[in-house]
DNA sequence: TGATACTAACCGAACGTTCAGTAAGCAATA
DNA sequence: TATTGCTTACTGAACGTTCGGTTAGTATCA
């Protein structure tokens, strides 16, 4: 179920400037980034970072693209047997019910990311094309399901769109309140709604 | 099923500020909102905002408690008869399937407020109670539909945690992709799963 | 006349960006 | 094998602009 995007490759000045940028992020976040921030991450000079991006915009635009690999990396998923349990499998990537430090970070710098997408089209291109991205896969086990009468009949679309929202909308407060349980109890809700709603009655 | 929050009172020129301060972030965004594009919008000098707002901190702190209080306005909700009924309300109320331009721009700036909570403690306890609030309203809603019969025995809390965070997650995309339908079919997809796995079988 | 609600002018710091210069390395030539 | 020429990857200083914030002065009105 795999979606091939291009994939850009990236020098290891090119990767230190991204990896610092990242770091930047996370400690100051996206409206108080600024080049001497990523350069004192970087441990080099302002000048160094322009002798690799051309202008600041440049650089965010690099490091979209880099946040949103990473972010796709962690998403790829293998196919299994059971449509059910391919759904809980990709549900459990994208929410995680005890997500480690590194899956929080990434997260939390997408957010930041997404929150430019209001008033930047650029990101918001990018960020379309990632719940694209996503809502096909979904949408594309709730078919194979289907296909194999292990699900009912519903619309594949409407019902990928529901799981996908709600997916965003758990990580969204995860990272965004301190209302530490409500992700998990919105997934667990979720998944009892694909097996109830979904799974064909025996 | 109105859960009361204090409410503060704006003197005119602290409102126009407040207002100068939406329009400036709508048009500009978090990342760029400045004091100078706050004074252009208001059409008075930097130094009036000064005369009122002691730090620029101080203002967004009162800008973010403006936008709740606007938001919430929009949610207050009225109790109906039947709770299924009050459940759709309460969804469109939050995830309007036509919203008008005003509803538009209060959730930009929301998201834009919003991805602020990542790193900075004030916004996220704002938001924390708004989804603690949200979260309540739906919670009872859920509980009075088990206790009169009409809703079959579900742990409300999860539910109501679950469509909390479709709803979110709808509205997310809604404003951060170009992704037209995808919030539509959510809600209906929610709508259904409401129907027909929340309500009591015939 | 004193409080209220401002304006104009300004401050130092930080911003994104540019520039001159340079150390290290490599490839070709003498 | 030493010299020359050129590239890569930087540094540090400086540019003009904008930032958040201040200060001194002023018109309005009770």
């Amino acid at each position: 179920m795999t979606t091939d995007s291009p994939e850009t490759t990236w020098s290891t000045a090119e990767e230190e400037i991204m990896e610092a940028t990242y770091r930047a992020l996370l400690e100051h976040g996206y409206a108080d980034l600024s080049l001497s921030r990523i350069a004192n991450e970087l441990d080099k000079s302002k000048a160094a970072i322009y002798y690799h991006y051309d202008t600041k915009d440049d650089l965010l635009a690099a490091f979209l693209e880099f946040a949103v690999d990473r972010f796709e990396e962690t998403v790829d998923t293998e196919t299994g047997d059971e449509p059910s349990e391919d759904l809980e499998h990709v549900t459990e990537k994208l929410l995680p019910l005890q997500p480690d430090a590194e899956q929080r970070q990434l997260q939390a710098v997408l957010v930041g990311l997404r929150s430019q997408a209001v008033t930047n089209e650029v990101f918001r291109e990018q960020f379309t094309q990632i719940d694209e991205r996503l809502a096909a896969t979904i949408r594309g086990i709730i078919e194979r399901g289907i296909d194999e009468g292990a699900f009912r009949d519903v619309d594949p679309s409407r019902v990928a769109e529901h799981i996908l929202a709600t997916v965003n909308g758990a990580m969204y407060g995860r990272t965004t309140t301190d209302r530490k349980s409500a992700a998990a109890a919105a997934r667990v809700s979720l998944a009892s709604y694909i097996d109830s709603e979904l799974r064909r009655r025996s």
